[in-house]
This record gives structure tokens, C-alpha cells and sequence, in this order.
RNA sequence: GCCCCCAUCGUCUAGUGGCCUAGGACGCCGCCCUUUCAAGGCGGUAACGGGGAUUCGAACUCCCCUGGGGGCACCA
């Protein structure tokens, strides 16, 4: 396949969210692996709904996933000249025409149709209005929109390159606006057009889309563009409940991923297993393999529930891939705006590097290294962790012990190593050392003990098991 | 109401007429490892929606049903 242009074209009526990230990726792999290009376009003609924050933050999250684009973005909003050109063009050709019902007259015929039963839709009754009525209407001051005049019969149909062929008949397809009666153009003229301006080879995007297809080519064909964009209707993302994806599902957000720990190429590697998968048993892959092996023919059919636990060992499986210090690269921004000035660049490093066999998020390895830098005094150990430091059998005598062992040991993590201690005092490591986690990091379970206790330096580690020797107070 | 699309384990999927007593992965369960928690290793659980047809032979082809999703805007 050669000549391959596609775009990404998102409305910014909203943040980027799961679904677009999908189709985002799904356009960027199809260009890289056959050496194509990908375009950004932004379908900003609901100027009512469109908003500049939006087309930024789209920007800026398309460029931390890694999906840049080629060229400048294309703004529809600057080429409504373009547009409107080409509806006074379709109108002189007889392909379009004038319509003086409002909005309001329109959906209230529809409400009626609807409630007795009819299919609802235009009723084409401006459609052959002669010139004197269209000017008496026009001077009452009327609202005037454009509409394009559907086939009243035969079949349109294209082939699409995931579903194979699609077909629908034109009657059931009714005359739609392409431009609004305050002037401005509607999505299906300003796609057709800019498809053919821009030369797209290839349309990939969500299969909600999948019937406007029929109108865009209709326009695309009464505009007099020959040949036509191969088309590919990628299957849906969907939630919990099978519905389309949404907030109530949990995050859909790509910034809410970003600023829960997820990196970028996790997410890209999941969201490309869903609705594409390759022809090996390969799932962790790294964007480089996928490009190689990603082609459209393998995308499936039907809709995919996106699945945050299958997420989140994605992210683990990437976070245990990367260096050490890549990793921490990518943790410091969370750790220092947890922690700020107490933060310490070498230990955390070291933390980063224990935590990173049991983290699934970037969020869990910053949180799981907060012992390191809050005071001694200011070490909250949690409440069922304290529980089980008190259950904890001859703990005073165990906390005493390893005072004791940690005031004059060698200080590096082999000579702290509490084994051998806890054995001379006929107990279980497994037992006791729980109570001796919570006493210093705050909690029963988190980083290897030995290795958190000689990044805290003797002084914190004997302040920290003192203070709860202190709190649990003498033997009754 | 009308139109379009879809249908394999709970989930993501492999599978394109015999290699399928249906494979992998997530999850879940068990065991091992173990300094907590994880991670890791090993094992287990679990699916071709139903009915016809074609065929020597159907998860794979065709038809019907059922179920799900999407669309029918002066949103995109």
C-alpha cells in the first residue's frame, strides 16, 4: 500500500478521552507502518460548543501519548469561506436548496412523527420551493438554512475495509443541512470537503460513524471530487454496562490516566489490543513492534469493554521493563509534588528501584516511598497496621531487640538484615517483621525492610521504632 | 418506529471447513518462592447464544430467531 494520508479529526467539544485516543492510535499506527502521513484536523464548526482549551489540551495529550502529527493542524473553523463556497456551489448545481423551517418546526415534526409511530426525518417540504415563495419568505426575515437533496431511490454503498461491504437504501436516508441558518457549516460539508482538500487516502474512525459515511460520499461525489478515501469503522469502546464509554465507568479522561500513574506507552500498547490483536500470542509489546506488525485487516468486529485491571497489569509490565532511572524520571514529577523540599534525589532513586517490582502505577511507587521523606514525628502509621503491631506476639521484646541491633550494627543492608536476630530469639521472621514495617515505614506491607531501613539512616530507623516502643507502652 | 453493524471463556482475543477433546492474556482460585506487600514460577476454573441448511466433516459458509451496540440533529 503506498500514498497512505490519514487524519485524526477530533471535535474540541471536550477533553480527549479513550475512545478518540483509540482512533487517534489506530490512524498514527496504520500511517507509521506504511510509511504514510498523519494529519490533524480539528472539526471545530459547532462554534457554540467548540472551545480554544480544548484544541489545546487535545494537543497536549496526543503529544504525550507519543502521537504527533505531521504538518500544522487544520482548523475548520478558519476555512468556513471554503465551505460555504462549495454549499453555494451544490445549490447553483440543484444538488442543495434553500429551507426555511426552523430548528424548533423540525423537531417538533419529528416529536409528532415519533409519537404516532412514523419514522421521523425531514419532510422535504422546501425542497421544490418556487423563487417568489423563497423570496417572500426570505423578506418576512425567516431563518434560511441548506439542505442537501437525498437520491429518492436506489442504494448507496461502500466497502469498508474492517466490515467488507455496507449498503443502506437513499429513501430512509432523509435531506439533511450542511449549513446552519446562522451561517455556519455543518460536520458532514466540511468533512467532505476537507477529505477531497487534503487529500486523505484513508478513513479510520469509530463505527458510530459508519452511517454518515453514505452522506459524506454523496456530498463528496455532488461536489464533483472523483474517487473517493478507503474507509475502515473501528469497533467501539464500551463500559461496564456494554453502553458506550463514559465517565461513570471510571476514568475516561486521558489526562486522568496521565495524572494517575499510567504511562503513556502502556496505555497505547492496551488500547491497540483492543479491537486489533497480532497474529502471535504477543501482548506486551513496545510501539516500535506494533507499528511493524499493525495493519487494518487484523482490526475485529465487535465492541470492546475497555478493562481497567487489564490496564493496570499492562502498566506494571511496562514499569518493570524500563531502567531504573527512566523510571525514576518519569515518578520525580509525582514525588515532588508530594513531597517537595524533603525530597531526596539519591534515596528516592533507591526507593524507585524497590518499588518498581510491585507497582502497577506511577502514583504507587511515589506513595510507596513516603516514609523517606516525612519527619520521624510526622510518620502516620495506619491504623490496621498498629493493630497488627500490637497483635504481634512478644513485640515489645522484638522492637527492643532490633533497637538495640540498630544502634551499633554496620550500617549496610546485609549487617541490618533481622533474621538472624529474630532467630536467636526463637521467632519467625514472617511473624515478627510486620510490627517492625509498621514501626518504620508506617504501614505492614511496603518496600523491602532492610533496604528502607539503611536508606533512612540510623538515626530515623532508631527514632521511628522508639517512638513505638513508647507508644505501646510497658508490659501490663 | 425505521436503518445499519455485531455475536468464541466474566473480560480482551486466536481461530478463516478437518491441525479444536477450541489456544493465549487479564481476572479469579490453589500451590511454590518469600523479609511484609507485590513481582515471579507452576497448576486450575471458564466460551463457540439458539434453531435450521450446505458438507464426508462445521467456531469457521448460508438462512431464520434471539441478544447486544450504533444511527435516524441546524453534535461530530
Amino acid at each position: 500500500m503506498t500514498d497512505v494520508r490519514v487524519r485524526f479529526s477530533p471535535a474540541p467539544t471536550g477533553f480527549l478521552h479513550v475512545g478518540g485516543a483509540r482512533t487517534a492510535l489506530f490512524n498514527w499506527l496504520f500511517a507509521r507502518h506504511h510509511g504514510g502521513e498523519f494529519l490533524l484536523r480539528i472539526e471545530d464548526t459547532d462554534v457554540a460548543r467548540s472551545r480554544q482549551e480544548w484544541v489545546d489540551g487535545i494537543q497536549h495529550t496526543l503529544e504525550w501519548l507519543g502521537l504527533h502529527w505531521d504538518g500544522e493542524p487544520v482548523l475548520q473553523s478558519t476555512r468556513f469561506d471554503r465551505y460555504l463556497e462549495a454549499a453555494d456551489h451544490l445549490v447553483k448545481a440543484g444538488r442543495a436548496y434553500e429551507c426555511f423551517c426552523t430548528e424548533d418546526e423540525v423537531k417538533a415534526r419529528n416529536e409528532e412523527a415519533l409519537a404516532a409511530g412514523r419514522t421521523p426525518g425531514y419532510d422535504g417540504r422546501c425542497r421544490s420551493l418556487d423563487p417568489a415563495r423563497r423570496a417572500s419568505l426570505a423578506a418576512e426575515g425567516r431563518p434560511r438554512s441548506i439542505r442537501f437533496r437525498t437520491p429518492d431511490s436506489g442504494t448507496s454503498g461502500f466497502d469498508d475495509m474492517v466490515r467488507g461491504p455496507v449498503s443502506v437504501e437513499w429513501p430512509t436516508i432523509h435531506d439533511f443541512v450542511i449549513v446552519r441558518s446562522n451561517g455556519t457549516p455543518v460536520f458532514f460539508l466540511a468533512n467532505a470537503v476537507d477529505d477531497a482538500d487534503m487529500e486523505i487516502s484513508h478513513v479510520v474512525r469509530g463505527e458510530d460513524l459508519i452511517d454518515s459515511t453514505h452522506r459524506v460520499l454523496a456530498l463528496r461525489e455532488a461536489l464533483g471530487h472523483a474517487g473517493r478515501p478507503k474507509y475502515a469503522h473501528l469497533p467501539l469502546l464500551v463500559g461496564a454496562d456494554r453502553g458506550k464509554l463514559s465517565k461513570r465507568h471510571g476514568a475516561v479522561a486521558l489526562e486522568d490516566f496521565r495524572d494517575s500513574g499510567y504511562l503513556p506507552h502502556a496505555l497505547l500498547n492496551y488500547l491497540a489490543l483492543l479491537g486489533w490483536a497480532p497474529d502471535d500470542d504477543r501482548e506486551v509489546m513496545s510501539i516500535d513492534e506494533i507499528v511493524a506488525v499493525f495493519d487494518l485487516d487484523r482490526v475485529t468486529h465487535s465492541p470492546a469493554f475497555f478493562d481497567y485491571q487489564k490496564l493496570d497489569w499492562m502498566n506494571g509490565e511496562h514499569i518493570r521493563r524500563l531502567q531504573v532511572h527512566e523510571l525514576a524520571a518519569d515518578v520525580l514529577p509525582f514525588a515532588r509534588e508530594r513531597y517537595g523540599e524533603r525530597l531526596d534525589v539519591r534515596v528516592f532513586e533507591a526507593a524507585v528501584g524497590l518499588a518498581r517490582e510491585r507497582a502497577t502505577t506511577l502514583v504507587q511507587i511515589a506513595d510507596q516511598a513516603e516514609f523517606l521523606f516525612v519527619a520521624d514525628g510526622d510518620l502516620v502509621v495506619a491504623d490496621t497496621s498498629w493493630d497488627r503491631l500490637v497483635a504481634t506476639e512478644r513485640v515489645r521484646e522484638i522492637l527492643d531487640a532490633v533497637i538495640a541491633h540498630l544502634e551499633k550494627c554496620e550500617w549496610t543492608v546485609e549487617a541490618i538484615d533481622l533474621r538472624p536476630l529474630l532467630e536467636t530469639l526463637g521467632l519467625k521472621a514472617r511473624k515478627a517483621l510486620p510490627a517492625v514495617y509498621a514501626a518504620i515505614e508506617g504501614s505492614h506491607a511496603g518496600l523491602p525492610l532492610f533496604d528502607s531501613i539503611h536508606l533512612l539512616g540510623r538515626g530515623s530507623a532508631v527514632a521511628r521504632l522508639t517512638a513505638a516502643r513508647e507508644r505501646l507502652g510497658p508490659d501490663r
